[in-house]
DNA sequence: ACCTAAGCGAGACGGTACGTCTGGTCTTTCT
DNA sequence: AGAAAGACCAGACGTACCGTCTCGCTTAGGT
């Protein structure tokens, strides 16, 4: 998630750790401000109080710098006990729903996605920051339920690799197409029904 | 879809046709071989034989050109009959990932909906131009679905609305997901697999 | 002094005689208003209340427009009978300093005068329509002057040509620059100082 | 030691004073292949090697720079003791024909003058850069005149300046006028009858 | 207590694209 | 055939950012 060399230098004058706090905390001020297509590393360096090599001696453009700005934003996902599956899900959906509504994230994580369709390497380090990373939601959410008894332990190890994939799909997608495109609320009503759709369908023989 | 003002008008050179379809053409091709962030509408112009000020004279900028050049995508989408619901419904999420999987369509349909998120204007296009416009599918399909008994009719005309628009985002999110983010192929059998899951959610009681 | 075709047509719609006045006044005022550089033929054509296609079938372009807008200002100045030949010098020195003065003579004859350094047609049509036309004065004041016996008849045309063509460079071009440079005003003090000279010149041994 | 030489600390990289050099050479240049009119700023950029906003960063305009880039072309104006106030005069008056034959100058000088028509701060460049730093000839002509014996001390200052400018007037006006509007060449012969004038017109009681 | 290599703020640099404007031309309908 | 309207191509405008490159300093660790 940081920037590109973590191999620590012998000699000369060490980073400021605090440059790169600031650089993150002013992208995220500038895309709430300025959406993406506004924003420009210049204007990140003076919110920053920083110069622009400063800047680009850690990132190498605009979209990593977002990506990693963005997936801060990310880990305060929780999966929090809230007694049966359904309320589970309800409960992490409603976190990504709040999580995508703010303005930073929405612009942010659609423009770099929207870059990642013709660049590999940002696709990867968008997966690796991100979606990856949010992947043990699923994971701990499946255990938990298998250890309520709500859903019986997968065998096939492939198949459950697919169905995670597959649940990840239809839930980021359906959450993001919520926010984003219908740009509706994904409040507690659509949440649930939501999730009663998935669950059924996951569920029913 | 088209440009502002479709009033004709009674006096002066009438704009030319050709050079409209030439430009989302143009569009789409630089779309293809450099992506959303490095078009530039000079270029466009160029390649579709045109000058900058005809292209301004039409579209107030990227973003409503890409939107209008997208959208022609779109509109190839069918319903054909395929004897049951599951397999209407498999045969339009198909080609909806075939349409997707295409760079222009992955790189520009991003690009708008990112730009979207700010321009609530632009949102508004894109809405009415690709994404309302395809809710006919559902509709078709649900209408299909009612005459082959395989579905009671909804009563609520209201609680149909939500259901339509949730069947939107759940579909559209999860092959947008899958194409863009997860960036595997919507093949087949991920279909199948989708297609099950959603059925089975809706209608199990 | 006229656009191109001076050949009057047999057949069609004439063309309105109206138009050339209103466009020719019309460069003026926008020669007041925005000065050379920034007039523009469109402009133009929308103060004259005609289409710009009017305005280039009778002048080739912006430099033959404002020659002949800017020669019917000089038409003006007349050589009028002050008794003696130093009066008569200053007389016509101090019209042609006013009408040097307005605006629209400054800005436009300078600027044609810049872009004949470059363009032969251009310099000559200055000639034709402005310079030369003027030397009439020079002849007639000789005249007057050779009548009233304060000047010998020059015997030699050649040595008159010669001498009429210095006393222009001389006349004009300290006028010209006293207004133009100098920006200082061409008053009466100016003219009798500078007319003292010039006569003294060329009439001691 | 600590004095207080507020020298405004440099800061940030030093602007290159070779791009200075090459700037101004590749406006004369360009005055010289295309003119005033068809000369653009990118060219010149070009022509220098420089980007355009280098260009920018310097100068404010098309206006600014040719008169920066004309005003070099006069300070090669010498006034040589030729033993005469009348060789003087007819050295220096050659002199300033030879540099206004030049394209460059006729095309760049003529131009901004009559720019200058409706901005007074670039008539005041002009003046600073090119006209009032050449009145050191007429003063320094008149000084020797003196010294020789061939003129009387000029007592009244005041109008001891009139007659400087009316001098200035006379002299650039006629060189200007028969070099741009004529459009005959100044050369010795002409010069010797337009200081003969001259020079009686002052002298003569 | 120096030395030295890297980091730092500042800002100029060569580029590229922007969106606008103007110059001339062409096309349409009306006169 | 001329005129008004306005779309058309071409290309310069001046601006904004990009990512790089000097500058003169600062800040450590290694000697």
């Amino acid at each position: 998630m940081q920037g590109p060399t973590s191999v620590p230098r012998a000699t000369g004058r060490p980073r400021s750790a605090a440059a790169d706090t600031a650089i993150l905390a002013a992208t995220r001020e500038a895309l709430v401000e300025l959406g993406w297509s506004k924003l420009t590393l210049g204007d990140v360096a003076t919110r920053a109080g920083v110069a622009k090599t400063t800047l680009y001696r850690r990132w190498a453009g605009k979209n990593e710098l977002v990506v990693d700005a963005v997936a801060e934003l990310f880990d305060e996902l929780e999966l929090p006990d809230r007694g049966s599956l359904a309320a589970d899900i309800e409960g992490v959906v409603l976190q990504f729903a709040v999580i995508l509504a703010r303005p930073e994230t929405k612009s942010g994580l659609m423009a770099v996605l929207a870059e990642s369709t013709r660049d590999d390497a940002l696709r990867a380090r968008i997966r690796a920051s991100i979606v990856d990373r949010q992947k043990r939601l699923v994971l701990a959410g499946r255990a938990r339920a298998e250890t309520r008894g709500e859903l019986a332990p997968e065998t096939d190890p492939e198949e459950a690799a697919r169905t995670v994939d597959l649940i990840f799909d239809m839930v980021a997608g359906a959450v993001v197409h919520r926010c984003v495109v219908s740009a509706e609320p994904a409040d507690e009503e659509w949440v649930r029904s939501f999730t009663r759709v998935l669950l059924l369908g996951l569920t029913s023989a």
